[in-house]
DNA sequence: CGGGATCCAATTCGATACTG
DNA sequence: CAGTATCGAATTGGATCCCG
């Protein structure tokens, strides 16, 4: 694949590949999600309990975003006390690969990356630099 | 690499990975800007005019961050009118692999999420369904 | 030309309380 | 147990004006 057709793969129709993905799994959760249910499928509780720090609320929600994608099936069992089992589809073990990818990337990249931004943050004529902070740049 | 591996790599400590590549290129235009200086260097009009629907202020809050974390480099030549150049680094170019990799996924899987999404709206029994739209259900 | 400053709207996320 | 409802804080993104 040459640098112009990766470039475009990406770019694509005005990014509407990378802005699909990224609005689908760009979130604080997804992602963690699905790579916790690889393992095995999970009941609700089971999954707050693995996701760390995540809140009832947004555990609910973002499955229920991973469901509407297909990415996660979601089973109830008709018992007392109710049981719920979250379990990845075959298209979102699919995505397990992709993020495998990103994520040894981060594991590669994050030491230099995090290097390369406290010696940008200690650099006294930094653009937009002042004495309040601001936004994120701190 | 087993499948619990895989998680692990993908989840990390406490998915520090992964949050971190987020928090860094899970945004709106990063990718988009990443792939697009892949072609080659370019000046801040130049960027603007090929990532479509950017902003001046995201497109200079987007460069700074990845300026900031050693993928993007600026170079600011003292003429009349003011020239300055952003390139890839040697480390946001390593990016472009992993990216491809996401952007391929979404190419490929996207009609079916889509379908899926579709689907999953129209059904009637829908896990939060109401009379009254809400968050971002629709 | 390449931004910085400011203001504002929309979205995201978390804490808390309540329910079948 | 597995959610839903509601609120408020924080973050993100866009529009506009201004400046060297």
């Amino acid at each position: 694949m040459s640098k112009y057709e990766k470039s475009c793969l990406i770019r694509g129709d005005g990014g509407r590949a990378i802005r699909g993905i990224l609005d689908r799994i760009g979130d604080k959760w997804s992602l963690l999600i699905v790579a916790t249910l690889d393992d095995s499928p999970l009941r609700f509780s089971q999954l707050q309990t693995r996701v760390t720090g995540i809140s009832q609320r947004m555990l609910t929600r973002t499955l229920r975003n991973l469901e509407r994608d297909g990415l996660v099936s979601r089973t109830a069992y008709a018992e007392v006390p109710p049981r719920v089992e979250y379990e990845l589809t075959a298209t979102g073990r699919t995505l397990i690969g992709p993020a495998v990818t990103l994520a040894e990337w981060a594991v590669d990249y994050n030491p230099e990356i995090e290097e390369h931004q406290a010696a940008y943050d200690a650099r006294p004529d930094r653009p937009g630099r002042r004495v309040t902070p601001r936004d994120g740049a701190l």
